[in-house]
DNA sequence: GCCGTTTTCGGCCCGACTGTTTTCAGTCG
């Protein structure tokens, strides 16, 4: 076993994410395209260094990680590249993969434009599109061009900006919060029943990639109506009955869903996600008999209920209490062992913000650190500090109740820990 | 290709919206 590192976490789940978009546009077994998207993810995901897992032979120990996939990584790794994987990528150029960041580009028309047209690049896609050569194709017509050269714009612009097209939720939910005022302002009282973000902004993640509102109207035409006019909105990328996208000026994307009052529990639920967590949840519910959508729960007849029998829910924590889960908070709903967790009763409580006394971070080896991050994790453990974010570069050091604050603070010698706080998201 | 409170086979979430289509496939979240 060598000890050379070819790739980090984030590489190596790109390589994966590159070997299932080329089965996509390959047609590959879908299920075996998921695979790879899901251990992707998981990889991306990590916390630990892939390369510590494999040296200790523990590939397979990480969600959606089992033999097949466990085994190339382990060549990668060692190797520095995968013959299969080198001839998935030969065989598809990038140009067709860099094709399905447009919006609404999936695999099958990628490839239909590589196979019949021979485009194989955004750029070539563009010119395409431009000259009127798209709508030669079946399927393909004048809006699906202007669609196309909008996506395209888009891209670039999100190019322009920065790389990551992700903004922070410091940045994003005031905005969202603003948004949501408007739009009742802009409604006469009563129309609007119950509003509120949902998605990442609901789970506080760190980055928000679009905004997800829900609200409870009786109707919901005036809403979308009233949404979709909104002074911020620059582009109406949707525009449905009940559901609507748009995007701002700032280019973020935010979609806006209507549902019944008694449907705002499993609505609330289903958008608030993640993906990962729905998916787990719903497969759970399959198992009780339920077949899960946003709506609400049906019976499929295979457990207690009558087929067809309908199950609607208020609020989220009726939903999961009739699956035997306790209610998980948004910030836990990853599919990492909450699920487990709450089944089991042994959810763990969040540290709120008023239990916070202080917090500080450190910088490690990633950086100008003298330390790696778990040695950094060890010593404030040892020296008493609740360490409660952990990122693949820094600890931050956070000091809760019943954690003795004066001590620390005098052990540290630190006169800037001050008891006061400033937000940082987690 | 992965996985297991029906475990080594046989499943694998579900619906809204769009464009171009005469009934649906593709994409998205």
């Amino acid at each position: 076993m060598t000890n050379t590192t070819h790739f980090t976490n984030r590489e190596l789940a790109a390589i994966l994410t590159g070997v299932a978009a080329r089965l996509q546009i390959l047609e590959a077994n879908r299920f075996r395209i998921i695979a790879f998207q899901n251990a992707a993810e998981s990889i991306r995901h990590l916390a630990q260094d892939v390369n510590a897992i494999d040296a200790a032979g523990e590939l397979t120990s990480i969600q959606g990680v089992g033999k097949g996939i466990g085994d190339a990584i382990h060549y990668l790794l060692v190797n520095g590249a995968d013959p299969e994987f080198d001839a998935l990528f030969e065989q598809v150029p990038q140009g067709v993969v860099d094709m399905m960041q447009v919006p609404d580009m999936g695999p099958k028309k990628a490839k239909r434009l590589w196979e019949e047209l021979s485009i194989d690049s955004v750029d070539a896609l563009r010119a395409a599109a431009e000259t009127g050569k798209l709508r030669e194709l079946k399927g393909f017509g004048a809006k699906s061009e202007e669609k196309i050269l909008k996506g395209i714009d888009l891209l670039a612009q999100r190019a322009a900006r920065g790389d990551d097209e992700r903004m922070s939720i410091g940045t994003v939910r005031p905005l969202a919060l603003h948004l949501i005022a408007e739009l009742q302002a802009k409604l006469p009282d009563g129309v609007i029943e119950r509003i509120e973000p949902a998605g990442s902004l609901r789970r506080w993640k760190e980055t928000i990639g679009d905004v997800d509102i829900l609200c409870v109207s009786t109707q919901p035409a005036r809403v979308m109506e009233a949404f979709r006019s909104l002074p911020e909105v620059a582009h109406i990328a949707g525009a449905g009955e009940t559901k609507s996208s748009v995007v701002l000026g700032n280019g973020l994307q935010v979609d806006l869903r209507v549902v019944e009052r008694k449907q705002w529990g499993a609505a609330l639920q289903y958008f608030t996600g993640s993906k990962e967590h729905n998916v787990a949840v719903r497969e759970l519910a399959l198992k009780q008999g339920w077949s899960l959508n946003e709506y609400g729960l049906t019976a499929t007849g295979s457990g207690d209920a009558a087929e067809g029998e309908q199950r609607f829910f208020e609020e989220e924590a009726d939903l999961y209490a009739l699956l035997g889960l306790d209610w998980a908070p948004p910030e836990l709903r990853e599919n990492r062992g909450e699920i487990q967790a709450a089944r089991q009763h042994t959810l763990p409580a969040l540290i709120t913000l008023d239990a916070l006394q202080g917090e500080l971070h450190g910088h490690t080896t990633w950086s100008d650190g003298a330390r790696s991050v778990a040695e950094m994790g060890d010593a404030a453990r040892a020296r008493g500090y609740t360490y409660w974010n952990v990122s693949d570069h820094s600890v931050g050091l956070g000091i809760v109740q019943g954690v003795d604050a004066d001590k620390l603070r005098r052990q540290r010698g630190d006169r800037r820990l001050q008891p006061s706080l400033r937000r940082t998201g987690h």
